[in-house]
DNA sequence: TATTGTTATACTCTATAACTATA
DNA sequence: TATAGTTATAGAGTATAACAATA
């Protein structure tokens, strides 16, 4: 199981096991390998509520901008649309969410955070600082708004609806 | 098609289209929508070559420490190790990697790097520093620096695999 | 019996596109 | 005809586990 059993490995070689240098050096292979991993952790930590990261994102947008019809959140959420009703019925049957028929268009449904929806909310929020906090451990807090500045400009850089509203 | 077709907003409401502050402010919500957003791209630019980015990071992996045996590639590279044998698949019927058995050990197989693997490697390097350039455009070189840093650290932190050896 | 490499299988996530009901 | 929501299908990517050869 051990890396070099036999310690063949040339002197001066690189320490065992360990990635190579170029891999380590670029930024790409590190936001990628970082991405998937916070991904799959958050999935982990939010299945025990039944729920996944993608019905926390719906919440958070329905409490920020409310009357919103499910093709508007699925835009903003680059969710698709199919996809999108799924999380909806997740949420609706737990009683997070409301669907209501717009009276002007009777196509469409008008999408609305319940009282319930909002405490859930807190549960959430308090899933990712934990998760926070434990991924980023070692940044302290001027690393962590280094980081999400950086992040934020490459974000918004490549698509506008990243880009935070000044206060 | 608009988000706000009939002017129904609420005065002083976020954007349009904006995603959520909350989500927007959140560093592992970046972490994770980039993330997934820099292997998407990448897998894309390598597709031109007919290979991936999992072909790449095994030849510059190759090409770092020799005299690798297949279950140490996948190990260190966190492949499965019946993925790695497709990717070995195909970067041997291209001439890149040979496999030979292992005379002390004849279940192993040591794989190296072939010229033209080095070659390809090149190849594969112009593609990613096309990318960088792409998707790090609005950060300068100390800004690049910066991110590597926090980025580096959060990786160590959580595997020691990602360590960069000292120099 | 345990391990290396291989192959086959199953499962998850997502993207595509057909379908309905309204407009 | 076009659009909102829904449903069903198919595909890529990945993980699981069975398998043959060797130790």
């Amino acid at each position: 199981m051990t890396a070099d059993p036999d310690g063949m490995n040339p002197v001066g070689g690189s320490p065992v096991d360990c990635l190579p240098a170029e891999l380590l050096a670029n930024p790409l292979f590190l936001l990628g390998r970082l991405g998937v991993a916070v991904k799959a952790r958050a999935i982990e930590e939010f299945d025990r509520t039944g729920f996944g990261p993608y019905h926390y994102s719906v919440l958070a947008l329905l409490e920020e901008g409310a009357r919103e019809t499910q093709a508007s959140v699925a835009d903003t959420l680059e969710l698709d649309r199919g996809t999108l009703v799924g999380l909806l019925d997740d949420l609706e049957e737990h009683g997070l969410v409301e669907r209501a028929r717009d009276r002007n268009d009777r196509r469409r449904y008008v999408v609305g955070l319940t009282p319930a929806g909002r405490r859930q909310l807190v549960v959430f929020r308090a899933i990712l600082e934990r998760l926070e906090e434990e991924f980023l451990a070692p940044l302290d807090e001027a690393d962590r708004a280094a980081l999400l500045d950086r992040l934020s400009r490459i974000a918004s850089h490549h698509d506008p609806r990243f880009s935070r509203p000044r206060l």
